[in-house]
DNA sequence: TCCATTATTCAAAGCGCTTTGAGACGATCG
DNA sequence: CGATCGTCTCAAAGCGCTTTGAATAATGGA
C-alpha cells in the first residue's frame, strides 16, 4: 500500500494524508487521527526510497571501518559502533559502513560516499594528531562529528573526554601518594588522545616538578603482550630505579603491567600501583581486574550515542553552532593504589 | 550534473546514456565510449535515491548486530563485519547495520528492516541450533544468507565451515598420539557451531571406543579467563585422572587452559597437547602462540566476503538454487600437540 | 449580511533514474 | 525493388514521496 492508495482509501489528497503523517501543524487533529488509524490498519509504511529521492536525504550516517586493525582497537570501534547504531535504530536513522578496498586510500572512500550522495553525514573515529579527514569533509560540503579531537585550523563539531584532565588526575593522585617514578604506557603516539593522555601526565609530574624520563614512557598498541612487554624492561631495574606506579591508556595494558609485576614478584596495590583508562568495554571492567582497578573511566558507547543525536540535530538544523563537547572523566579510586613504598 | 544535462549536452536521449553507462548491448560501442567520457568530464554521478526508486532495490544488505556481547564474540562479529564490508564496497553495495533497541525483540528489528525495505538481502549471523529468523525471513520473503548452520524444516542459503569435521579431525589426531583424556572446551551450547563440533568431538573418540565424559566437556563464553577457570578444574585432578589434551573453540581458551597448565607446572607441548580452533583474528594467530599452536583454522573475514558476494549473486538470480557451502577446515600441526605422556 | 481572516485541504510539479514500446536507419534477402 | 531484419536511439511513463502555491470552507468582526 503507498500513499497515493492510502489517500484514496481516506479520501483525501496525498498531501494531507503525507502532511497528517509527518506531524505538520495545518493538518487537523481529527483528520491526523483518522489517517493514522487507516494507516495503521493497512500496514501503510512509507518508501524510504521515495522519500530519499524527495528530500533528498537519505537517513543514513556514515561510518568508515579503520584501517589498521588491532584486537583492541577492534573492540572499542565495536562498542563505539554499537553506540552509534543502538541511538541511530531509536531515531530511525540507518548507519551504513565503508571500507578502503584494494588499492584506494581512505580518503577516496570518504569522497566516493559523499559523490554517490549515500549519507546524508558522517561520522569520524579515531582521529590522528593531523588527520585530513576534517578538512576533506568540509571541502566536499558533508557535514560531520569527530569521535575526539584533532588539530584543525577551522572549526568542526566534535565529542570528546577530557582526556587530558583524566590523566592529569591519574597522575596527579599517584604524585599525592607520593609516587616519584611513574610510568605511563599510552596509545600510538599519533594519535591524539594518546597525545592528550601524555600532556595531563607530563602536567601533573611538573606540578611536582617531578621529571618524565623517558623511558618511563611508552606508547605502542594498547594490547596485554604490549605491556607486559614494557612493563618488564622497566621493572627490570634496581628497586630504586624502576617505577612504583603505571598509568595505562587501557585495561589491556593493565593486564601486561601486572603480569610483567607478579613475574617480578611484585603485587598490584601493594608494591606496584596502577591506574588504567576504562572505556566500559563489556567483560573488561575496571572493577572485575584483580584487585580492582582504580581507573579513569568513561563509555565510549555512549560517545557513540551521543554523536549520531548530534549527527541528526545537525542535520535538522543546519544553522545552529558546530556541536563541541568535551565529557569530564571520572576517576575512581579502587584497591590497586596505594601510597609509595619507601625507597 | 544528473542524467537530464548529462544528456542534452552530449545530444542524445536520457535512455541511451543510462543504457551506455549501465553495460547494455544495444548501445553501440562508440556511442558508449563518447557517453563514458562525458559523464567523466563532467564528474557525473547517479543519484542513488532516484536509482532505489526507480529499481526497487537499495543496493544496501543487511545486518543486524548481535544482542549479547561479550569480548570475543565482537572480536569475531567485527572480524565477519569487517569481510563483508570489504567485500560489499568492492561491489558498490553498502551494509548498513541494525540493532533492537529498548525493549524491541530481535523479530522486530528484522521485521521493521523488512518493512521499510532499506535493504535488499539479509546477513544471518551467529545462528542457535533453534534459530527463528530463516522461518522468519522466508515468511517476509526477505533474501538472507546465514553464516552458519540451524535446523530448520526449509532450505535456506548459508555458508559455514566444516565445524563437525575440524573437531573430528583434531580429536582424532590425539587420539592417534594415544591420548586417552581429552577435554573440549567448547563454546556455548545453544550456537549451533559448538553443537557440531561436540558432534565431531564425540566422534573421533568414540571410533576408538574412548568415553567422552561430562567433566571433560565444557561449554560456555570463549573467553581466556573462562577456559583457565575450566582447565583449572580439570587440572586438578590427580595426574592419572586428568586430561591429557585439550581442544578448544577459540584461541582465546587455549591462553586459558595454556596459563592453567602452567599454574599446575605442566607445559604445553611436553605434558598436555593443545589444539583449538582459529578463526584468524588479527594478532591472534596460532602461530604467535607460545608454542605455536597446533589449529583448526578457517578465516571468518573470508566467510563474510563470500556470503557478500552470494547475496548479490542471489539478487541478480533470485531463480538460481539456494548457496549452500561447507568450507573444509585445515588442521595445521604445530608444537602444542605431542604423543600422550605414559601414564 | 458581507468581507477579511484563519483553518483545512487540494492539484500538480518535481526529485533523477530505469524501462517499455516504438521509430529510424541501413543492410540483407527473395 | 519492396519486404524483412538487425542495430541503434528515442519519447514518455512510471517509481512513491514531498512541497509549493492556490482553492475552499469555516469563523469572526463590522
Amino acid at each position: 500500500m503507498n500513499l497515493r492508495e492510502l489517500s484514496a482509501v481516506l479520501g483525501l489528497s496525498q498531501t494531507t494524508v503525507s502532511r497528517a503523517l509527518n506531524g505538520f501543524p495545518e493538518v487537523s487533529e481529527e483528520t491526523r487521527a483518522r489517517v493514522r488509524a487507516a494507516a495503521e490498519l493497512h500496514g501503510y509504511r512509507p518508501s524510504a526510497a521515495a522519500r530519499r529521492l524527495a528530500t533528498g536525504q537519505s537517513g543514513t550516517l556514515g561510518l568508515v571501518f579503520p584501517g589498521e586493525r588491532n584486537f583492541l582497537g577492534d573492540l572499542l570501534f565495536t562498542e563505539f559502533l554499537r553506540g552509534c547504531v543502538g541511538k541511530a535504530s531509536e531515531l530511525s536513522y540507518d548507519i551504513t559502513l565503508a571500507m578502503a578496498h584494494g588499492s584506494q586510500t581512505e580518503e577516496s572512500v570518504y569522497r566516493r560516499a559523499v559523490r554517490n550522495a549515500r549519507v546524508d553525514a558522517m561520522i569520524v573515529s579515531s582521529p590522528l594528531i593531523e588527520d585530513q579527514r576534517p578538512a576533506l569533509l568540509r571541502q566536499l560540503k558533508m557535514p560531520f562529528i569527530v569521535h575526539g579531537r584533532t588539530r584543525s585550523a577551522e572549526p568542526y563539531g566534535f565529542v570528546d573526554i577530557d582526556n587530558e584532565g583524566a590523566f592529569f588526575a591519574a597522575a596527579k593522585l599517584l604524585t599525592d601518594l607520593g609516587h616519584r617514578r611513574i610510568a605511563l604506557l599510552n596509545g600510538e603516539s599519533r594519535l591524539n588522545f594518546a597525545a592528550d593522555r601524555d600532556r595531563g601526565f607530563r602536567k601533573a609530574l611538573a606540578a611536582r616538578s617531578l621529571p618524565a624520563p623517558d623511558d618511563l614512557l611508552w606508547s605502542g598498541a594498547m594490547v596485554e603482550q604490549e605491556g607486559l612487554a614494557a612493563a618488564t624492561a622497566m621493572l627490570s631495574r634496581p628497586a630504586g630505579k624502576r617505577p612504583t606506579a603505571f598509568v595505562c591508556s587501557s585495561i589491556g595494558l593493565a593486564l601486561g603491567v601486572k603480569r610483567a609485576a607478579a613475574a617480578a614478584g611484585l603485587a598490584i596495590g601493594r608494591d606496584v600501583a596502577l591506574i588504567a583508562h576504562d572505556d566500559r568495554l563489556h567483560g573488561m571492567g575496571a572493577e572485575d581486574f584483580d584487585p580492582p582497578l582504580t581507573a579513569t573511566q568513561s563509555p565510549i558507547g555512549e560517545a557513540g550515542r551521543r554523536i549520531v543525536e548530534l549527527c541528526v540535530a545537525m542535520l535538522r538544523d543546519p544553522s545552529a553552532p558546530l556541536p563541541q563537547e568535551v565529557w569530564p572523566v571520572d576517576l575512581v579510586v579502587r584497591q590497586s593504589t596505594m601510597a609509595a613504598p619507601g625507597d
